[in-house]
DNA sequence: CAAGATTGACGAATCAATCTTT
DNA sequence: AAAGATTGATTCGTCAATCTTG
């Protein structure tokens, strides 16, 4: 498609086009990356080791599945399904809120606590080579502005 | 998991863990908001809109299966599966080489461009409100610098 | 036999529908 | 009735195995 069409559609300049196309390339390789590196390792996905770090930050290891679900830029309907896998291998556990019974908390075990502890270092090399080693101290606080500004229109 | 770990992991500090977390944000919800749109206006994944757009790029809107899965940032089975989605709605067809019988090529049909050329509009509108406009031209610069960084180390 | 491509089985995400608790 | 959560059907991507052409 040409950049002759009518007149409603702004196109992108080629420096826009540019950094699209190397943006839309981060966006796929990045994670496709660090999925390779944690399923090989761990044999967890991306969102499932992110589902297990947020638990270890609360005191109690426990989230209400809705909470989970936000943190974890998830769907609820993709978290239920993914936390009756992790269930299954024995690193989270559900329970009904003993204060109202419509919240179900997603508790890490201690397998599951275990797992996270043993995953982390692993993982977290593996982002620091892949984003942090590759940026200055600039690019760093560049980085953050820039996805903070784009986080404001993805609501 | 905290950061008093052993000594082997370099943790994050607390600006690389809040951009980071920032990113991936990105990375899961830009992707997410370009799907629905495509997928309401045009009944098009992300991918497949490329994958079309790609074809239209080519004199002869032709293209082997194993160069288009290298563009789309595909696995040449992914990119089988998919084309053959695509080819049973019309959008695309697929001939050996006349040349070398080995390989595929995958050719834009005229109802393919058709439906690109009506997609396109709106999909650059969404690429540009999404990320174009919330950058400043010092923030483009700096943003295509930093995917092509990060794009080196992502082989 | 090597490279390009396809296939089928399986695992995971989505959507809509349903269930539960208040 | 509404909010939180789960479920099942469908679809898509992955992996490994296979097919095909030169």
């Amino acid at each position: 498609v040409s950049p002759t069409s009518p007149n409603k559609p702004r196109w992108l300049t080629s420096e826009e086009e540019a950094t699209w196309r190397a943006l839309a390339s981060v966006m796929v390789k990045l994670p496709w990356a660090l999925e390779c590196q944690l399923q090989g390792e761990a044999e967890l996905s991306f969102i499932e080791y992110h589902v297990l770090a947020r638990l270890s930050e609360e005191p109690d290891h426990t989230l209400r599945m809705s909470v989970l679900a936000e943190l974890a830029n998830s769907s609820l309907s993709r978290l239920s399904h993914l936390v009756k896998r992790l269930e299954s291998r024995g690193l989270v556990r559900r329970e009904p809120d003993p204060t109202d019974g419509r919240f179900t908390n997603a508790i890490l075990t201690k397998i599951g606590y275990a797992k996270l502890v043993a995953t982390a270092p692993g993982h977290v090399a593996a982002v620091r080579e892949l984003v942090f080693d590759q940026l200055s101290a600039t690019q760093l606080k560049q980085l953050n502005h820039i996805c903070r500004g784009l986080l404001q229109q993805l609501q």
